[in-house]
RNA sequence: GGAGAGGUGGCCGAGCGGUCAAUGGCAGCAGACUGUAAAUCUGCCGGGGCAACCCUACGUUGGUUCAAAUCCAACCCUCUCCA
């Protein structure tokens, strides 16, 4: 039998825990035994995002505990569009986009939780089902009475939009917390549901929920937040310049997202690995020895992005992202001119990799900013010169230092591949046929 | 509906008839130093061209002018105050 009190002291040492409505309650009655939470995702996108993963592996920490986790997709808040933490108004997705982002979600819900288990089975709502034929009048009697006005404009997210002058803040966004707090009374009397968790941003929402059940139900639910995900600078953690670091491996191969994890600074990776993974304290205190010792050998990278890339893309996937890694950041020139074909393949296809008729590297062959251009290294001709003229671009892992450069069938690894890099860590291959 | 302010490159923000592809900051990219780290320093940072140079861009559309991001007109949008 789990120890389901067990949870709060967890959350604890992985830095998971920021704010309770009333923890003493909270550690009184996990105590006691199993109970239900739930936490929401709202299908903003076509994918989940690294982002995501603190509340929805909190959901598994929680049933690894012995609870009963919900995981709630948000089909009807999602047509609202959450205000929190944002600083413009967003525009609404249409009903196809969300129809789309919510098939594209809940796989990706279901697979950090165990819907197996007979013992505390987890359970995939959708608040589309319960709010979507609620007649509006019903709503605002039903709903809007028990939530003053006033309560709702002093939250942090309403606020900070009532100040910015520049953007202000759109009824529908106002009104996201009433649907949230709905959800919460709706799964309180559905499923006796007495916790929600999420990050700090959705304290606002969560209170709400928490009145609105003891106004209609009289019954006390809880809210649980956790910090959000930050790096040691006070950043958002989880965005690169082309964007979210998604789930989904045809928006960010498990390469990249190896990669992404890899390259966690040192101040922050300690904190990753508590946060992000399911690796036991002793483990980490071991590792943190390690790293103080050796920070060189970025153990610590190592074992964040393995058990990241393992957790979501499995781990075939990840001996692919490894292998990759191994190769190409062996160092030398030496390691590439060793390998052998079979390894290269091994490469090819975990990098981007794009294509090119294998007559075009014949006779005087392609200018090296084309072909950097075409691997997509550079977004223009221009970018793709200026990098060459800089000294960023190596071709077999050998820089190249003139733009007019030609890449030939010479060029050709095993006959058929050129190996590109820009910088010390983005890579290429053309695959030449 | 009335009065005012404003819409500039990924973002912030200068410019207010030519010297503006547009100061500066942030973000980004590359180089040096390193550990595929951080910090720091240097360079780059609309597109095409080897280059001279050309093209596209300062909300939209027209106009004035040898010449406009800069002046004029209309329109669209945002914000503030008033009704």
């Amino acid at each position: 039998m789990p120890d389901t009190a067990s949870i709060l002291p967890e959350l604890d040492w992985r830095g998971l825990f920021a704010d309770c409505t009333d923890r003493a309650a909270v550690e009184r009655r996990v105590a006691e035994g199993p109970l239900t939470l739930y936490c929401g995702f709202d299908p903003t996108s076509d994918s989940l995002h690294v982002g995501n993963l603190v509340p929805l592996l909190s959901l598994r920490r929680f049933q690894i505990a012995g609870h009963h986790p919900i995981a709630l997709a948000g089909g009807s808040t999602g047509m609202i569009g959450d205000p929190s933490g944002k600083s413009d108004e967003r525009s609404l997705l249409t009903p196809d986009q969300l129809a789309h982002n919510l098939e594209c979600i809940k796989p990706q819900l279901e697979r950090f939780l165990d819907f197996s288990t007979t013992v505390n089975p987890a359970r995939i709502v959708n608040n589309y089902d319960w709010t979507a034929t609620v007649p509006v009048l019903d709503f605002l009697r039903d709903v809007g009475k028990h939530i003053t006005v006033n309560s709702m404009v002093a939250k942090d997210s309403v606020r900070a939009r009532m100040e910015d002058r520049t953007s202000g803040i759109s009824f529908t966004e106002f009104s996201y917390m009433l649907l949230q707090g709905f959800d919460f009374y709706h799964l309180r009397k559905t499923y006796n549901c007495e916790l929600q968790i999420g990050a700090t941003d959705q304290w606002g929402n969560i209170t709400v929920g928490t009145e609105l059940t003891r106004k209609k139900l009289g019954a006390t639910v809880w809210g649980l937040v956790f910090p959000l995900l930050e790096k040691a600078d006070g950043t958002k953690y989880g965005k690169t310049a082309e964007g979210a670091v998604w789930l989904d491996a045809k928006k960010t191969s498990p390469y990249r997202f190896y990669q992404f994890f890899m390259n966690a600074d040192d101040a922050d990776v300690v904190k990753l690995i508590k946060m992000l993974t399911f690796v036991p304290a002793d483990v980490i205190a071991g590792l943190e020895m390690f790293m103080a010792e050796q920070p060189e050998a970025r153990h610590a990278q190592r074992l964040l992005a393995h058990s990241m890339t393992t957790l979501v893309h499995g781990a075939t996937a990840t001996t692919g992202a490894e292998a990759a890694t191994a190769v190409l950041f062996s160092g030398t020139v030496d390691a590439i001119d060793a390998i052998s074909e079979e390894a290269f393949g091994d490469v090819v296809g975990e990098v981007p990799t794009s294509e090119l008729p294998r007559a075009r590297f014949e006779a005087q062959g392609l200018p090296i900013v084309d072909v950097v251009v075409h691997a997509g290294l550079a977004a223009s001709k221009s970018e793709g010169r200026r990098a060459v003229e800089t000294g960023g671009v190596y071709l077999n892992n050998v820089r190249v230092d003139r733009v007019n450069e030609m890449v030939t069938t010479g060029d050709l690894l095993f006959g058929k591949y050129v190996l590109l890099r820009k910088g010390k860590r983005n890579y290429a291959v053309i695959h030449a046929r």
